[in-house]
DNA sequence: AGGAAACCTCGGCCGC
DNA sequence: TGCGGCCGAGGTTTCC
């Protein structure tokens, strides 16, 4: 599922449902998903007693923030989180639960098992981990077009790898990535640094508006995202490119083509987007 | 640097 | 219509 639209909407969901909740225990059912601590018996033991103090987004990544420690996780492809009573029958593919004291759980699902879940020390996580070696937030103020400029410049990989990469920009994933350089006029192959400056301040342009767009319409449920409370996202209705094959582009009305690059599906219209 | 493969399971599609 | 098999899937890491 989830880009930076996606996990932005779960946070916002998760916030209004497990804010200020107490761990009482912690089941963990597949042992893979949790990496840090690297004992799970020291994972479970370790988040006993804590309490949910707040909740938020960084890339694609939630961090849930308790008393001493900041869980840190990741859905990948298809992980999800949903807040049950303790006598919910327990669905497929439910790999970690949290009990709560009030008797409500939050449980992790993942079909594709890819999903990961990191425990640091408060302020530990910004220095290791997942979370150390991050680029710029797309929809902070930060992120301006000279700074996307500056990325671009002089790198000879292709713009769509390199819009991907989450060590320069952050959030972007395969959905967003194909609609922005859609929106922008940009063939995916094209360059990095082989970009004009009018088309780096129209990429800009279109990966932010894409992405508020998408965040405004609770994310884009293409397959199995859901956000915390098992609703789907609406931006699918509103994809351009994005699974589009074969239909007429909106622009020029010219089919829209499929094909790969670096290894991920691609979406464009041949005639708006060329090389 | 860039590409391919790997991590998993499931659903869709093709062909018999 | 039914079933087996191949392909691909929104992400990231690792290994050439």
């Amino acid at each position: 599922m989830p880009e930076l639209p996606e996990v932005e909407t779960v946070v916002r969901t998760l916030r209004g449902l497990v804010m200020g909740k107490t761990i009482e225990r912690v089941s963990v059912h597949l042992a893979r998903i949790v990496r840090q601590p690297d004992d799970v018996e020291a994972f479970k033991s370790l988040l006993v007693g804590q309490t949910i103090q707040d909740i938020q987004r960084r890339a694609k990544f939630i961090q849930f923030f308790l008393n001493e420690d900041v869980l840190v996780s990741h859905l990948r492809m298809e992980g999800r989180y949903g807040v049950y009573q303790a006598d919910d029958p327990v669905e497929k593919h439910t790999h970690v639960v949290f009990h709560f004291t009030d008797g409500t759980e939050l449980r992790y699902r993942d079909v594709r098992q890819f999903g990961t879940m990191d425990l640091f020390p408060k302020g530990k996580e910004t220095t290791v981990g997942p979370l150390a070696k991050l680029g710029v937030e797309p929809l902070d103020k930060s992120f301006t077009p000279e700074v996307l400029g500056k990325l671009l410049k002089g790198r000879s990989t292709k713009i769509k790898p390199l819009l991907l990469n989450q060590e320069c920009i952050v959030g972007l994933g395969n959905i967003y990535v194909d609609e922005s350089l859609f929106k922008a006029g940009i063939h995916p192959e094209k360059p990095a640094g082989k970009l004009t400056d009018k088309e780096v301040n129209r990429l800009h342009e279109s990966i932010v508006s894409t992405l508020q767009e998408a965040v405004e319409q609770g994310g884009s449920s293409i397959k199995s995202y859901v956000n915390g409370q098992g609703e789907m996202g609406m931006f699918q209705q509103s994809l351009l490119v994005y699974g589009r094959k074969d239909e007429a582009c909106t622009k020029c009305g010219t089919e829209i083509i499929r094909f790969v690059v670096g290894g991920r599906g691609t979406h464009i219209c041949p005639d708006c987007q060329k090389l």
